[in-house]
DNA sequence: TGTTGACAAATAATGTACGATCTGAAAGTT
DNA sequence: AACTTTCAGATCGTACATTATTTGTCAACA
């Protein structure tokens, strides 16, 4: 038998209890942990409600995964995600998902369709009042595409950008023009699908993914001046 | 002022002192530790001369990266490198090189060019005779063109896909026919970056790693297959 | 005789406690 | 003002306790 094993050991949320390693995780995805925040041992473990060597193998593990950065004797660090680290991430995703995309307009089903469809129809209805919702569902859109690829190493390292990314795109809003582009691009997505047009279907992806980490690296830089400015004053 | 961080932790290997962390991670690379092999704390924190939970946070970082594997309660084994994992790696090398040697092919200076082609002399002097040393030029040859790449995320993937990529193929001999279009390719690759076709040579590159992921694969093949019928027998 | 299942002992992972060592900043000295 | 000392706070390493898993034994049974 060929055991398929994850090359990132994400648990799926388990809502019973979650591991140290998953909380964390998770804090600093939500941004509950703010990104170059000091990680001190013995501050999480008492958090934890547990001692400080497990705190200290979870930490190590994110930082394994990039989460996490450390320096001998002066601990932990949240990663900063700043400009150059997002622009990094979105030039293998303009690599990869258009690949990853080809391959599902090779095998989507009726049903993956009308399930696509579904998610989108919701998009619109909701039409980025709420962007926690919205960045859901765009996540879900993309995931119901790439979910049963068989290359499960390329899926996890989108998976893995997706959430640093929405992570960060959740503090902001998204602009009226990024906005239409977003839903257009998806539907004009869902428009090659059907019509079986893989070299289409990559072309749209690439550029959705391009114009998506331009919007994102753009807000960035427009917090950082404001902060840069607040602290001249 | 605008530190890099590296997204993998990995020290430039110090002749000093290895951490524990390095020893483990290379006696996994150089093939000391086997595929699958199980990784029990106390042998090796022995054998590394430390307590034990140095051991463990080191194999917890590995496992963030994706060297080791673990279950919980069930402890860490060495990640089995199979069929299916090396071809998801090539898969994502394929699209990864390909834009990294475009951008080389815009920046490369005339000091670059030579170092290339004399790196491929040595290489054509060799011809395989050792493929430790060939494997060592090889990565070498590739590290030139990548390594003053401003995407440190995207070199980083490839530099540990191509040392899991090397840990394996450093077990056999490289056919003939592969041998020839490896010179082959460089040679033509040479030529691309001296003529500045950045196409051409993302072109030639893509071909390059596309045989090589063929022929690791088709080794890979041969030995489970000879191991699959010597246990029949 | 060979197989199965329950139970016990050994083995190893996981968690806790604590001391040694390092760092960074404040206080003190020249 | 610059340099040194001191010290609290945090990391890192060691030892040990607890818990889970694996292995081995032996009796019951076909």
């Amino acid at each position: 038998m060929n055991t398929i094993v994850p090359l990132l050991q994400v648990e799926e949320t388990d809502h019973a209890e979650a591991s140290i390693y998953e909380r964390i995780r998770d804090d600093i995805i939500q941004g509950r942990l703010a990104a170059n925040e000091r990680l001190k041992v013995a501050e999480l473990a008492e958090r934890m409600g547990t001692s400080t060597n497990p705190v200290r193998e979870a930490l190590q593990q994110l930082r394994g995964e990039g989460f996490v950065v450390m320096m001998p004797n002066r601990g932990a660090r949240v990663r900063p995600i700043d400009e150059t680290f997002v622009r990094d991430i979105f030039e293998i995703e303009v690599l990869i998902e258009p690949a990853l995309t080809r391959w599902f307009v090779g095998l989507a089903t009726k049903a993956d369709l009308e399930r696509l469809e579904e998610l989108q129809g919701q998009m619109e209805a909701l039409n980025f009042a709420d962007p926690h919702a919205h960045s859901k569902l765009d996540m879900t859109f993309h995931q119901v595409m790439y979910d049963r690829h068989y290359n499960r190493h390329a899926v996890d390292l989108w998976w893995r950008h997706r959430e640093i990314l929405s992570a960060i795109s959740r503090n902001f809003q998204t602009s009226l023009s990024r906005q239409t582009s977003v839903l257009n691009e998806h539907r004009e997505l869902l428009r090659c699908i059907a019509a079986q047009d893989a070299d289409g279907a990559a072309r749209i992806i690439a550029q959705h993914v391009e114009g998506s980490g331009r919007h994102i690296i753009e807000h960035l830089r427009l917090i950082k001046n404001r902060r840069d400015s607040g602290r001249r004053s």
